[in-house]
DNA sequence: GTACATGCAAAACCTTTGCATGGTT
DNA sequence: AACCATGCAAAGGTTTTGCATGTAC
């Protein structure tokens, strides 16, 4: 549980933390700070943008939540995927109308080639992986058509 | 040859587009707008930084670089790659010390795989795909052994 | 009551833009 | 000579921060 989880670091556990908590559970995933301020804040009027900040680099440095950039400079958040990583997926960006498009439904290949791509590295390059993000940049259906 | 390039769309070539260039082509990659300044101000005193993301900004247009970003919210450019896709690579970004490592020896399972997950994702969403961006995140080699 | 959380406003930061001037073709 | 490119400074947008006040524990 959320409070559980907060109190362990140290933190409180606020009307604000739980709307923008809510909000993001509530979401498709891939929210700009604003869009989290803005659903937030109908659920807590008093809630501030400044307040959404804080709470979102909070939820990151907990896991809680991911955070990643677009080519637009506007940093994105959402649900950090489940252990099982059953929430994991990709992202589809229309290079035109920007639209995002989640994209989850591997195949076992993929999931596969992942996992033995994150091992080589390891292996050849020390480094231990801990997540990845990838997007795919494109023009989507409806674009397409009206060019 | 650059100049050509430039002239087939409507723009000049000058000496501070040619330092840019320059800088791009004896760098590693992903720099930052900053960096591309800094390093570009050096060959040619009377650049600004408006002027190299005015430059970065044609160059992205016309498909001779790059741009993504990492978490940091910062873009960063580097040459893209020839056709043949002999320079493309992916990146591996520590989260503690934010070195980037290339990586760019992909198994041929691993580039197979893109291309048979680019062309599903076409026919299943209707996206044509021009691009991707793949970033790993962990520690790396050296910041493993300081924790 | 103590310590963390918040709102507000200001600041910091990256990036873009307006305008007068300079450079390339 | 025409038109694009540039420097400078100002503005724009996102994100961070200082400080006094409010709130969870």
């Amino acid at each position: 549980m959320m409070q559980k989880r907060l109190k362990a670091v140290g933190y409180k556990m606020t009307k604000g933390r739980r709307a923008i908590m809510d909000i993001l559970i509530a979401s498709e995933g891939h929210l700009s700070a604003k869009e989290v301020y803005f659903k937030a804040h109908s659920l807590q009027h008093t809630l501030s943008l400044a307040s959404v900040y804080r709470t979102l680099e909070i939820f990151v440095k907990m896991g809680l939540v991911s955070k990643f950039n677009l080519k637009d400079g506007m940093a994105r958040y959402e649900l950090a995927e489940d252990p099982g990583g059953k929430r994991h997926h990709h992202h589809l960006i229309c290079i035109s109308c920007g639209i995002i498009i989640d994209y989850g439904d591997f195949s076992g290949n993929e999931l596969d080639l992942l996992r033995q791509t994150e091992k080589r590295l390891s292996v050849k390059y020390g480094f231990t992986i801990a997540n990845h993000t990838i997007h795919y940049y494109g023009l989507c259906n409806k674009c397409k058509k009206n060019e």
